[in-house]
DNA sequence: GTCTATAAAGTGATAGAC
DNA sequence: GTCTATCACTTTATAGAC
């Protein structure tokens, strides 16, 4: 019933790694099994231990085929903006959020938002052991601009903003491209849409006297 | 290594359903087998079956013994701000969030609030169902509050906010009850300071021009 | 690089003794 | 109501043929 092949383009390796990303949004890591994701790939049970050495590894991978270009994404925005004298919030929101919704245009893409949503709600430490490793310096460049444009807040008032509008943003783009979008609206017009209502928003939650 | 006995006071049903609130946060609903929940509850693994019925039915009993007084307390705080002419969105907010801090008082109950971020964030459908059918009535009687105090907003422009809202708080009260509270603030008053805390955010979130 | 076959362990669920 | 023993299956992972 799971059974026929729902991918049949690309490698092995990269067959796997969609179907994986289908499934874990779908099921969950430990929801979806090697069994399921193979014959949803077209490839041979045997493959993903051949390509990727274990479950564990596959999932890191399906991580880092996105985060390496998405993060990457955001620093070159965030360092357009970062340290200039006329700089605002709305900038460096922009920075983290309009990368994530670029990424949603593909179907496949907000699959994979709807995966990090996942990882961050499930308080598995060794998957947050490797993103922090991987990419905690996003989140430390990313807080370092936002502290220097709201020196008002406290340090420890200044961390639960950002966690809670982290919260906010995750969730929602995980929800992104799954929206039904009006037939009149072009999806770059929607796309922008949406990243004004996020980062108002945002602005909204991060600046409030 | 899961292996002694970690609640050993109760009936078998209640040791039962402490154990599975445990795991399920730790774990998630796949990653705890019964053999894991059944070995920390120090009962038998055929008593899940004999109480419950099936894996599935002992899932959905943790969250009815949570939300039922959980989202009581909810509406009847609700009942006593809704329809009045000077009742403010502050007012209404602190009648959803303070009953789930309370809740998280004590750690058997903060630990309910992560396995509810966790559900949120799954999108299993059979979950969602059973959710929407006997706790729906309470989100849609908060919205229609906040329809009544946001006239200026759009539908889908409420709709929008609220759902960023929930996703915040959401994320926030699954991390409440973990926090390191300083020695000197008092448990009332560390909660009262999270209210507030979330309280304010959330009008920002909702009511930002 | 892909396949079959299988090992070794884990899963939810249940029958039947007490 | 609690127990043991077990069924029927699924899980990840690997050895070895092609």
């Amino acid at each position: 019933m799971d059974g026929f092949p729902v991918n049949s383009s690309g490698s092995t390796k990269e067959r796997i790694l969609g179907a994986a990303e289908l499934l874990f949004a779908q099921r969950g890591f430990d929801g979806a099994s090697l069994r399921q994701l193979t014959a949803a790939a077209g490839v041979n049970l045997a493959a993903v231990n051949y390509h990727f050495g274990s479950k564990e590894k596959l999932v890191e991978e399906v991580f880092r085929r996105r985060l390496d270009a998405l993060n990457e994404s955001r620093l070159v925005a965030l360092a357009k903006v970062a340290g200039a004298p006329d700089t605002t919030l709305e900038d460096v929101l922009e920075a983290y959020i309009r990368p994530a919704l670029e990424l949603s245009h593909d179907n496949s893409g907000a699959l994979f938002m709807r995966v990090l949503a996942r990882a961050f709600a499930e308080h598995d430490d060794s998957l947050r052991q490797f993103l922090s490793t991987n990419y905690g310096h996003v989140m430390r460049q990313f807080t370092a601009e936002f502290a220097r444009l709201l020196p008002q807040l406290s340090k420890p008032e200044l961390y639960w903003r950002i966690d809670l509008v982290t919260g906010a943003l995750t969730h929602a783009m995980s929800g992104f491209g799954m929206i039904q979008r009006k037939g009149d609206v072009s999806e770059h017009a929607h796309r922008e849409q949406t990243v004004q209502h996020l980062v108002r928003f945002a602005v909204a939650g991060l600046s409030h006297p």
